[in-house]
DNA sequence: ATTTTGCATATTGTATACAGCACACAATTG
DNA sequence: CAATTGTGTGCTGTATACAATATGCAAAAT
């Protein structure tokens, strides 16, 4: 396959990693002849970096004025985590009955690889992919490809989101442990006990996201 | 607001409607060439516009080879049929509970003001957008832009297919039926059935989609 | 003092020009 | 003869150059 990458695709890959650790706060504007110099490329690329980073919603653009990180909002994480508790049960709901065992090791191998990063010591970096890694495994046999697009974006919209909780929480511990829940009742093939602990998994993340933003909204 | 329309946004909109048309054939190649000459402008707004389209899904780029409409297919179908009825019930739950008499009539304008040009024995055209804008109607007062969002991608990735099943089948009035019958149920405040009625107009669409799809495809 | 009008400037949006990759077909080698 | 490697052409991807718009500030008018 070999899928070569354009400079396009490389800045908007380094650009949303950048909007998604916080480097940008929600609002900034993104100037593109700034964003042109630090990646020594013109401005075309990063004009069209920028509009694939609007189409998944972590930019906006308004015409002649620019491109600016897209606004943070509480009720914005309610929806979007409501949104991924509907369609992710959704996908394992179908997924469940197709996993085979080479799917539930690939997915353990994924929990493994994470704990063992995080024993060594090393900074959370980017839990948000491995937790999105666990979470596709699981729906990938599903075999419903415009779903897992979808949640894909949820996702990446929720990732600013995820981060934060991350940063100020100290929830993995948790977060980890429901991961090994939910993939014994996969194993089990009990979707709806399985169903129903994605679900409070989900939510209650989102609580402690809702908590940490109001805070820090209340203090600025 | 006033907002301004840059070139490339024209062509993304003249270019979808296109698409969803059936102007191309799925799988066609775009050239950016003849588009720009096409609508008069450089290749660097057909560039932007061919990304949109991108993420709406209904082009493919692949690098150095260009921009491809995606190809139709039954498991689409299906799969985007279902998306709908699982996100448009959960936004309709959230949305009759604060519609207004207002809302209620805007809704019902829009099917009086379809059934008038559809009398006037004009082509059904855009019927297309007469639907979504009724379905929207509906749901946007449930206050969830995010999940309004995702349902919009929905129906324009699905809208190729809509058209299809406009094209081939004569459903319109069942479908108008089943508007005015939700209507109904909407303004009596009966989630429930309102609900329940609206998945099978979706699951019924999406039933004569697939067999018209899989007539064509044989026959191709 | 407040509002309005005009200009200056910075930044975006687009056209044009050039570089580079992919595919097809010819040439070459075993 | 088959497989493989060169080479040419057409298209895409990107850089550079230019046009057009929005914003801020200063000057003028009420």
């Amino acid at each position: 396959m070999a899928t070569f990458k354009t400079r396009a695709q490389h800045v908007a890959d380094d650009l949303r990693e950048r909007i998604l650790s916080g480097e940008f706060k929600g609002g900034s504007q993104l100037r593109q002849d700034a964003l042109a110099r630090d990646y020594d490329v013109s401005r075309i690329p990063v004009r069209e970096a920028l509009l694939t980073l609007e189409s998944e919603g972590l930019v906006e653009f308004h015409a002649h004025r620019g491109a600016f990180t897209t606004e943070l909002s509480v009720a914005a994480v309610r929806e979007l985590f409501d949104l991924r508790v509907l369609i992710e049960t959704h996908a394992l709901r179908y997924a469940i009955p197709n996993l085979t065992a080479s799917d539930l090791d690939q997915a353990e191998a994924i929990l493994d690889q994470y704990d063992a990063a995080l024993d060594s010591g090393s900074q959370i970096g980017n839990w948000g992919d491995y937790n999105f890694a666990f979470h596709h495994a699981l729906y990938a046999p599903s075999g419903l490809p415009e779903t897992l697009a979808i949640i894909g974006q949820l996702n990446t919209k929720a990732g600013r989101y995820i981060r934060m909780q991350l940063l100020y929480t100290r929830k993995i511990e948790k977060a980890e442990r429901e991961h090994r829940e939910l993939l014994k009742l996969a194993r089990q093939g009990d979707v709806a006990k399985a169903c129903q602990l994605l679900e409070t998994h989900i939510k209650e993340a989102a609580g402690s996201v809702v908590a940490v933003l109001e805070n820090s909204l209340n203090s600025a």
